[in-house]
DNA sequence: GGCGCTTTGTCAGGAGGTTGTCATTTTGCG
DNA sequence: CGCAAAATGACAACCTCCTGACAAAGCGCC
């Protein structure tokens, strides 16, 4: 599912958007300041960013430049407390993608989420990638092995989604459970499950991994 | 073949940008002021428009709104001479798809103009398309099956296109609710049911889509 | 190397969520 | 009012994913 990462120090404020978002089926990572914020991108890129221009740590448009020049494809869309022309210039020098004046109505503030991350989605070309004798299309979800279709389930792809964007990087399980979208975590044996699967779809020798490493003690290193 | 209609007063400028475009593949019409390109744009729309924001007879700026105002899907790339911020936005807001600052590199401006004809041509379909017995007419709303006329509703149309235009990409309800041009309240039920309704009017065998796939726990995909 | 503890691999249910489908109600429109 | 289309709700069928148990492997310590 798509998550939308609101960064916003208002508590009050931070009620609504998420009383905002959640029914409407997006997964909400709330954050208060900067600092956290950008920690939270990192570990788990969301779909979107909504960003309270006013934040205590770390400037808003610190984040926003931070965000951007990690992963420029990210979508933002910015609370601006101002109706300043200035601010707004400056934002789309910093690259945000769009942004809503306080206060804000709730249907536009979706209405313009909703658009930014239909752009990013439909101008983000059927992205796929190929290695071994495996190829895997994101826009389409299909991965073909030597050819042959392998079908993966939500979850599956998820993780494999994951690991493409941070390989070589050894990856912990609680960080792939948060990829799943959860934050009090299940048995760590979940984990190990989808990698099992993965190794006996993807893998030509499932009992002996090479694009699936295990890292004894940490987690698992995809490479290639 | 694609046109490119590029609007440019300097001659120097023309030529450079002729020898970018045509050995790419790309039919040039050149034009150097505001008026012949708006004739131009009329007689013969083109893939794209590469437009230099100083003109002589029409502004830039007036040209930008007033193709858009006729023809929303046409992408424009404006070409800047001043890096000042107030034009960009400026140019966002008259419906400018993307722009690049004078001097420009030649192959930077050849990529913008890529992704910009690559963004609209995703979403562009064509107005008939034939697959297994089926074809579909989106201008005149006409499905036939088998040559025997089938039936769709307003909303089944909506969403058939839709599909057809994001064909092999797998797509949520979410989306799919957008396209009947709901922001939220309609349950995910009703996608179910205008799928199902789909099925039954297009599959062979609607217990076993072909065409219409469900992706667990993601949405839908239609393929072919 | 051998021992024991911890970590990981693997498997088989079962709970919980998701989807297909139908009947029914609500909406929209002339 | 009457019709068609759309949305809702309910239920069953299905698929996923989690869990827990056990086996296997890795690591540290002697």
């Amino acid at each position: 599912m798509e998550r939308i990462l609101i960064v916003e120090d208002d508590l009050a404020v931070q009620r609504s958007l998420k009383r905002l978002f959640e029914p409407e089926g997006y997964e909400v990572d709330l954050r208060a300041d900067g600092k956290s914020a950008l920690e939270a991108f990192r570990a788990v890129p969301p779909t979107a960013v909504v960003l309270d221009l006013r934040l205590p740590a770390l400037s808003g448009k610190d984040v926003c430049r931070e965000i951007k020049r990690e992963n420029p494809a990210l979508p933002i869309v910015v609370l601006s407390a101002t109706t300043d022309v200035a601010d707004k210039v400056l934002l789309l020098e910093l690259g945000a993608d769009d942004y809503v004046t306080k206060p804000f109505s709730p249907k536009e503030l979706l209405a313009r989420v909703r658009a930014v991350i239909r752009r990013t989605h439909t101008s983000h070309a059927p992205d796929a990638l190929t290695f071994d004798a495996i190829s895997v299309d994101f826009g389409k979800m299909e991965v073909t092995r030597e050819d042959c279709p392998v079908t993966l389930t939500a979850q599956e792809f998820k993780i494999l989604k994951f690991f493409v964007q941070n390989a070589g990087r050894v990856i912990s399980r609680d960080e792939l459970l948060q990829v799943l979208g959860y934050q009090n975590y299940p048995s760590t044996r979940t984990i190990d499950n989808h990698v099992l699967k993965l190794r006996q779809k993807l893998e030509k020798n499932s009992a002996n991994p090479v694009h699936f490493r295990t890292v004894h003690g940490v987690g698992y290193k995809f490479v290639l």
